[in-house]
DNA sequence: ATTGGCACTCTAGATAATCGAGTGCCAGGG
DNA sequence: CCCTGGCACTCGATTATCTAGAGTGCCAAT
């Protein structure tokens, strides 16, 4: 169907109008690609990769540029991943090494790879559906108010108030607490909530109201509330190049944490890079756009997923290097800590 | 100097120009004002204004349109700042209230103050300088390695692994733990600092390696990493409407946390509603934006601030009314909890 | 299959012409 | 003294027209 050079044909538009966003004509191409053939050789390629859906004109007499299929084609079979550079890599590893907490972790991803790929980065929070609880914590506010925190190995910590039916004595705070991390320590959260689920029963029944309340919060924090947060940086990097349709639609889908949540779970093996070019994806208002994303997380399980977001026009190369890059590395520095 | 009515015809021309974006002339002014004298009368007043630098042509034989100076003198002199409706207050009430901690309330913050005013709205985290320790907590992550937790009245919490010389007893985190909770509970962060660097001398012999180890990084966080967390949200209330210059250069200063915090630090008295526009504003690249801001906090002291941010050519009455309620609410959600 | 040649098609950019909102100024009237 | 109607003038925005050039498709020749 598509002999060699018409690959190279293709990939050698794709290049090119990427570089210099401008529909390329037959001239251009052979002039900056070494083609041993002439202009009209290459129209005639260009003739059978328009007919195939690969590129279209915006209008007679001009040049060509990729379709979102021509660009699917690339990425699947005319592209490999560009490993970073040397300086690049080291970059990474000062840059996110220096971090001291999670929040710190993901917000210096964030602009890490805003800055590598001269793109929108986007980066979830590690889930808290995975991971395991590693304390808990009880402390007083005041005479019928206690602060529940949740500590997670992810890093990841939940806190919340909790109003108490009846006053509370520093004691059974601490009998509370010693139960609650006697159960709890070491379990993954969903556990976690089966077991908390059972602990009333344990309670004298002085503590139970107090208890009950507690849990209740408890129980909340582990199962309901498991909305991820998800944060975004680098949006004028979208400024400079300038997005064909609304760079306005592109911001606002950007705000909305629901589409961000459906971005990032819309491609198939969390596991795996993954790009989802132009109407590829389901969002309204990112049909110009294209998402880059890959999970990552502290040894293979997936933890949550990061991505770059640009136009369809990127460069897809260099974007799955530094996506995958840069996951690796997070992963690690959460192994680590 | 300037009389009423001069006065006036410049309210009326800021009021247009914000509205329609457009340079207003005399005729557009008699007609949708109803001020009783003609075009030509309006003519001479704005000749006067233009003298004084109140108003610009942006060429010959255009509207007018206020300058820096203008605003200036609107917002000092001839606006209020305008209240709420029911409705908006209900919302704020409703949409804050559903917060369950700190982070989510700054989150919500920022999302409501720029629907409210449908521009870029800034919110910094509650300063830990001024907050005081509510509890200190060690969790053991490992044999020489446990996680400090600092949590604040204002609920605001920070984590830190500690890696530790030698191993660390159950016995003696709880002795440590104990001892930082009987000194610093309650204190305000700045006096809790004095009190760790004491700590030592009351250590047990054996306990000395690992506790000098966690009190340092106690000492870091309570001391050295006042970084104030500032976030944004609203960006795409800027694509909306096109900002004369760069969008980018807003952007780009919007994702620097330094700029943000120079931002906000700017204005004098901290718990004043502020309002600086145009080139007052120190920072390169948003000499075309104002800034409304002002201090929030729980009782009378400022923990924070918040700010709006929009173009020079902004609803200055809405955007301060809204800034101002919106402080309030969270001040008084901050109190509660 | 590839190529050079050629006529054809558009768009981007330049140039010119026109329109009209808005101004400044002046002389007359309260 | 302040206001007003009248009038000539200015200058940006809009529209129309033209041109140059990049790029195409097709065809006949190699």
């Amino acid at each position: 169907m598509l002999d060699d050079r018409k690959l190279a044909v293709l990939r050698a538009i794709i290049e090119d109008y990427v570089s210099t966003t401008e529909p390329v004509g037959s001239k251009t191409l052979v002039d900056r690609h070494n083609l041993d053939v002439s202009p009209a050789t290459i129209r005639n390629d260009m003739a059978v990769l328009e007919e195939q859906g690969y590129i279209a004109q915006p209008h007679t007499s001009a040049g060509r540029i990729p379709t979102d299929k021509g660009y699917r084609l690339f990425v699947d079979r005319l592209s490999a991943v560009k490993p970073l550079s040397q300086a690049e890599r080291r970059a990474i590893e000062t840059f996110l090494g220096g971090a001291y907490d999670l929040d710190d972790v993901v917000t210096r991803t964030v602009r890490l790879l805003a800055q590598l790929t001269r793109q929108v980065a986007v980066v979830q929070y590690p889930s808290l559906r995975i991971s395991c609880v590693r304390h808990v914590e009880l402390v007083p506010l005041g005479p019928a108010r206690v602060l529940l925190v949740l500590i997670t190995d992810t890093g990841r910590v939940e806190q919340r108030g909790v109003d108490l039916p009846d006053s509370i004595s520093d004691d059974s705070i601490a009998h509370l607490r010693a139960l609650l991390n006697a159960c709890m320590d070491g379990r993954p959260l969903a556990d976690a909530a089966g077991v908390v689920a059972e602990l009333p029963a344990r309670l004298d029944a002085s503590d139970r109201p107090n208890g009950a309340a507690v849990l209740s919060v408890l129980l909340e924090s582990l199962v309901e509330r498991h909305e991820e947060k998800v944060v975004f940086g680098g949006a004028a990097n979208l400024a400079a190049r300038d997005f064909s349709k609304g760079l306005q639609d592109v911001l606002e889908a950007l705000e909305e944490q629901v589409v961000l949540m459906r971005l990032l779970g819309e491609s198939g093996d969390p596991a795996l890079l993954t790009v989802r070019i132009g109407a590829e994806n389901a969002v309204e208002g990112l049909h110009d756009a294209s998402i880059v994303s890959t999970g990552y997380g502290a040894g293979d399980q997936v933890l949550a997923k990061l991505a770059v977001l640009g136009p369809t026009r990127m460069d897809y190369p260099g974007a799955m290097g530094a996506v995958r890059a840069v996951a690796r590395y997070v992963g690690q520095i959460l192994a680590e800590s």
